[in-house]
DNA sequence: TATATTTGTTAGATTAGTCTAATAAATTAC
DNA sequence: GTAATTTATTAGACTAATCTAACAAATATA
């Protein structure tokens, strides 16, 4: 059995490895705002657990068990989220903190309960997949709004990068997850964009806001 | 904010508080199976932090803080247990293991959904108050089936000392809350009790069973 | 290529939470 | 009322998880 810390490691590798493929001692000391020995030591246990594959000065990489036991702590993340949201009413901006806590609980028959209440779901409120019960992760191929051009029509599918603010935003707009957009325009000096959805005839969309909304074509 | 393992030394001297009034470093050593030099070195911690009062060699005893705190973690484990059976279909012997974990999440939301969700419950589902907001906790006024004599009509309560065991043999009985018994005889010898409910027309419980079944009159 | 900067490791200290062994106080038994 | 037993404390060691300071390797820059 890994410690809450040790899980807490393996997540963040898992995470930052999917993002930017290498990932460095300082990379993941930035991530967890540890200190780059304390990685360096925590790496060192890790390899020492099969979970780590650890060499002084090189890329850090996840085992096979390593990756399988880092889904499973996304998946009980994931399900828990999707639980708060769609049975206990909870907004998709509040479900991170509880969930970071809640997927550190030992207990199969809770997230099989979960999964099964929920029947089955494949994503979580935010459109990720939710890995399966063999850790296996599977992400559809969306692109980014912000890689769209005037005049398509695309469906929002889901979100990354999702701060509380981010959410509130999204929120404050009416933007959720299966919703038709129409690209009317695109600001070529800030890529701002400017759309239209549901009863919003005209919402402009900031770069920094369309590099966070993943979508497919309508 | 306390620690896991602070709040666990906090929760037990609570009960034990309860069972027993005088609570000793050997009585809180045997029911966290933590050695005595151990739980004295908390002590001393918890008294530096206004929770506990301790002077050398005599009883332990929580201060008001230490009691409130106590009785906020018992409310977090009584709703969990509760939710868990109400809402998510889990056996009332299934549900102490995960409360144990769920009791020390950081998330007075989570916590008041809970509550709202079960429409603000007075008790847990073995019958236990759950202490509200501000750590108020008051038990009914029960009697132990055991304390009962032939003749009497009872209705089952609460049930405690609730291992996993005691609960499935429960179920096994179909014994459930809320259920009237009539005490058809005491045996003398050892306090055996046969008694008759819902389609049950002659169940034997031992001693140990009535001990651990708190009724009132039905 | 030599130097500066960034990244990574080693060494050593700190705190929380645990233990065992030794000792001391309190209680129980004779 | 002394001795035996139980209970409690002190002292010292250990592991997990963190830190800072110093040094070393790798990378970027001039």
């Amino acid at each position: 059995m890994n410690s809450l810390t040790e899980e807490n490691y393996l997540k963040a590798l898992f995470s930052l490895s999917n993002e930017k493929g290498e990932v460095n001692v300082n990379d993941l000391s930035k991530r967890l705002e540890i200190k780059m020995p304390t990685v360096t030591s925590m790496m060192k246990r890790l390899a020492s657990k099969k979970l780590v594959n650890y060499e002084s000065y090189k890329p850090l990489r996840l085992t096979i068990k390593g990756k399988k036991e880092a889904a499973l702590i996304i998946r009980k993340h994931r399900l828990t989220e999707m639980y708060l949201v769609e049975k206990m009413g909870f907004g998709w901006e509040q479900v991170h903190n509880i969930a970071e806590q809640i997927e550190h609980i030992q207990s199969p028959e809770l997230f099989a309960k979960m999964d099964e209440l929920l029947g089955y779901p494949k994503l979580d409120p935010h459109g990720s997949p939710i890995p399966d019960k063999n850790g296996k992760m599977v992400w559809k191929e969306y692109i980014k709004l912000s890689e769209c051009k005037a005049g398509d029509r695309v469906k929002l599918s889901a979100v990354i990068n999702t701060t509380t603010d981010f959410l509130k935003f999204l929120n404050s707009r009416e933007l959720k997850l299966g919703l038709k957009l129409n690209i009317k325009s695109v600001e070529p000096f800030d890529k701002t964009m400017v759309v239209n959805y549901g009863k919003r005839m005209s919402e402009t969309l900031s770069h920094t806001v369309c590099e966070r909304l993943l979508v497919e074509e309508a």
